[in-house]
RNA sequence: GCUGAUGUGGCACAGGUGGUAGCGCAACGCCUUGGUAAGGCGUAGGUCACCGGUUCGAAUCCGGUCAUCAGCUCCA
């Protein structure tokens, strides 16, 4: 007999070389009707494993996350099978779960159309219908490739091959008539995956590479039960409503113009006095914390880029002003970072261990040239305004200083309303960048990259490690967000430079006379200001928080006999900060107060005759609330406490 | 950059398999001075993204360009 040691710490005893499936079955067969797989002293494990030794047991549903990526597996399963009856000559790619349900990639004879999409999905539900039993089996590596040659599947010979290497035995799985190469696990049959949609048909490189051929990429997700399939849709039909890019539109916060081109946003004004308010308040919030305002040229000579080593790395991404071939005239570019001109600073004069650590700032605006397919709304353009620092520190400074930057970031991101939806990437080099992306030797990488991650263990930052996405001079702790559809991008960086005080020839008299070289720390501390609007419109809906908010009170008179109380309370609200106008069109207030809530205006202040004859007004919410009648005095109070906390 | 889709007045959409376009909202004007999410009437607004080709004739067909969207690749 074994010993099964459950998730409550019961121990449950099983015969020898009994399945998973059976022990699950042992325990209620509702637990076996929603188990995906199972964990196995520790190890996500096919139901299909045999159990041999005493162990931990854990069993998985789609509530557990394996458990969901083993049910979206099979249901990738599915669609290549689908896909395999329609269109017999698909050749097969690979196709795992992801976060929000799966993909599989097919070298078919051109990419799906919607229409064939919906076919698919008929096909699938005949698969489904059919509850197919999905069987494991091993081949060793050689018979695995003769079947995949005999099978026609050169990506999965391709694979296999790859595999084979090892030595291993290679595990298949197969369904009917549907053969797959697949580590698994697998649920038991097709029959659980009852609720399921096709979503996209897009473009994607066979292994990711953009030299290889470019596959169809058919996305999807599914669920055990129709309901939830119906709250998936409906929550992405919401985050669609959240959109920056749509929101930030139909709000009026920003724009673009096809002759001005892509990845440039104009900001319309209530986009960029949101933008001001938190650039404003950057600002103070640095110079507080003993940062320097410096503001340096948007462009360089080719020269600047030379030393930098931009240049080299980046030209592809510049935006170049002259003819970099003709080495007989000036040839300028538009700065891409801010790191070389800040330097310069620095570089004024002789500088003493007395004047670091040196901390600067600049509210930065930089140029990118993006491809064209890269560009996103206010996420990614080609050129952004970043809360760009950096701090020029004696070696010893440097843990304290980067704490101070952390802490500063997480302040920042704090108050916004954003840090709780953040995580944190120790973005480290990979010596093996087949682009030679990186300069410096490896004992300067792992000298930088041991000291970030003990600064980092120091200060207990829960972080994930992402090799090669390292900058070129230098590690980085990159402050990811999550757009509203899952997309996630960098919103603050805190980099370790090593190199680039060397190629500048930056140094400082230490106290005993000598000459030392300085450590770098870039910085940002809300990043860039568009891409934070964009993650701001989502976060909120568009409904800022009031010390956000590009219009904070709308006062809506009844009749024109009450604008002169009107005009009395927009002058006191303007003089105490707040920002304001009377809409004193002849409409209803009915339909005023709809489109001032429509606009997400956090307030609306109504004035009729009892409001004139009280010297009050009426205080309504964008949420719908009536706030009853307040004069000035509690009014302001009211609203000033509001903007003061910062908080929603 | 790559794959696919899309582009009709400010916005959201009709229509159109070749004979120069409609609705609603918005805008503007007039009437209405109304008490918490759309008052009434009227007016104006589009070379159907742009450029070129085919055609007696193109918004519609073809080619190119630009832009937007999804995804890939990239992102100092």
């Amino acid at each position: 007999m074994l010993k099964l040691t459950l998730k409550d710490g019961s121990i449950r005893e099983v015969e020898e070389n009994i399945s998973a499936a059976e022990v699950v079955k042992g325990i209620g067969m509702g637990l076996y009707k929603s188990a995906c797989c199972v964990k196995i002293n520790g190890e996500v494990c096919d139901l299909r494993t045999v159990l041999t030794e005493d162990c931990t047991f854990e069993v998985l549903t789609f509530d557990d996350a394996d458990g969901k990526k083993t049910f979206w597996h099979t249901a990738s399963h599915i669609l290549a099978q689908a896909v395999k009856r329609l269109y017999p000559e698909t050749k097969l790619a690979i196709g795992p779960a992801i976060d929000n349900g799966f993909y599989y990639d097919f070298d078919a004879p051109h990419p799906f159309s919607p229409e064939e999409l919906t076919k698919i999905e008929a096909e699938m539900k005949k698969i489904v219908k059919e509850n197919q039993a999905l069987e494991s089996f091993t081949l060793s590596p050689d018979e695995a490739i003769a079947k995949l040659k005999e099978m026609d599947e050169p990506y999965k010979v391709e694979l296999c091959e790859e595999h084979a290497a090892k030595g291993e035995p290679i595990s298949f799985y197969k369904q009917e008539e549907f053969v797959d190469l697949c580590a698994g696990p697998h649920l038991m049959s097709t029959g659980a995956v009852k609720a399921f949609k096709l979503l996209s048909c897009t473009g994607a490189y066979w292994r990711g590479s953009e030299k290889n051929k470019m596959l169809s990429r058919v996305y999807g997700t599914a669920f055990p039960k129709a309901a939830q399939l119906d709250e998936e849709i409906q929550r992405r039909e919401e985050a669609k409503m959240r959109d920056h890019n749509k929101l930030g539109r139909e709000l009026e916060l920003f724009t673009t113009v096809d002759c001005i081109g892509q990845g440039l946003p104009v900001l319309l004004p209530k986009g960029a006095r949101v933008i001001q308010l938190l650039q404003r308040w950057i600002e103070d919030e640095e110079q507080k914390r003993g940062y320097l305002l410096t503001k340096t040229p948007l462009m360089a000579k080719s020269d600047l880029y030379k030393i930098s080593g931009h240049w080299d790395h980046y030209l592809d991404g510049m935006f170049v002003l002259g003819d970099p071939t003709d080495e007989t005239k000036e040839c300028f570019a538009l700065r891409p970072m801010t790191c070389p001109f800040q330097y310069q600073v620095f570089l004024n004069r002789q500088r003493s261990y007395r004047d670091l650590p040196m901390r600067l700032g600049e509210t930065s605006t930089l140029f990118r040239n993006e491809d064209s397919g890269e560009m996103h709304g206010l996420i990614r353009v080609r050129q952004f305004t970043i809360s760009e620092g950096h701090l020029i520190l004696r070696p010893e400074q440097l843990e304290e200083e980067f704490k101070g930057c952390l802490e500063l970031a997480k302040y920042v991101l704090d108050t916004v309303g954003m840090l709780e939806d953040c995580t944190f990437r120790f973005s480290q080099w990979d010596p093996a960048n087949p682009k030679n992306k990186y300069e410096g030797t490896a004992e300067q990488w792992e000298e930088a990259q041991t000291i970030m991650g003990k600064i980092l263990d120091n200060l207990g930052v829960d972080y994930e490690i992402g090799i090669d996405e390292a900058a070129f001079y230098g590690p980085k702790l990159d402050i990811q967000y999550k757009n509203v559809f899952g997309k996630e991008d960098t919103i603050v960086t805190i980099q370790i430079d090593m190199l680039l005080a060397e190629k500048f020839g930056m140094e400082y008299v230490d106290v005993d006379g000598s000459k030392r070289r300085p450590y770098i720390i870039h910085r940002t501390s809300l990043g860039c200001y568009e891409r934070t609007l964009a993650y701001l419109i989502e976060k909120y809906a568009g409904a800022f928080p009031l010390w956000l908010a590009p219009e904070q009170v709308k006062i809506i008179p009844i009749a024109d006999r009450h604008l002169d109380w009107a005009g009395e309370v927009q002058a006191k609200l303007e003089a105490a900060g707040i920002r304001c106008s009377i809409d004193d069109r002849a409409e209803k207030m009915g339909k005023k107060i709809r489109e001032a809530t429509l606009a997400k205006t956090p307030y609306m202040l109504t004035v009729g005759d009892q409001e004139v004859e009280n010297k009050t007004v009426s205080v309504r919410s964008r949420k719908g609330d009536n706030l009853g009648a307040m004069d000035m005095d509690a009014l302001l109070a009211k609203l000033l406490t509001e903007v003061a906390t910062k908080a929603r």
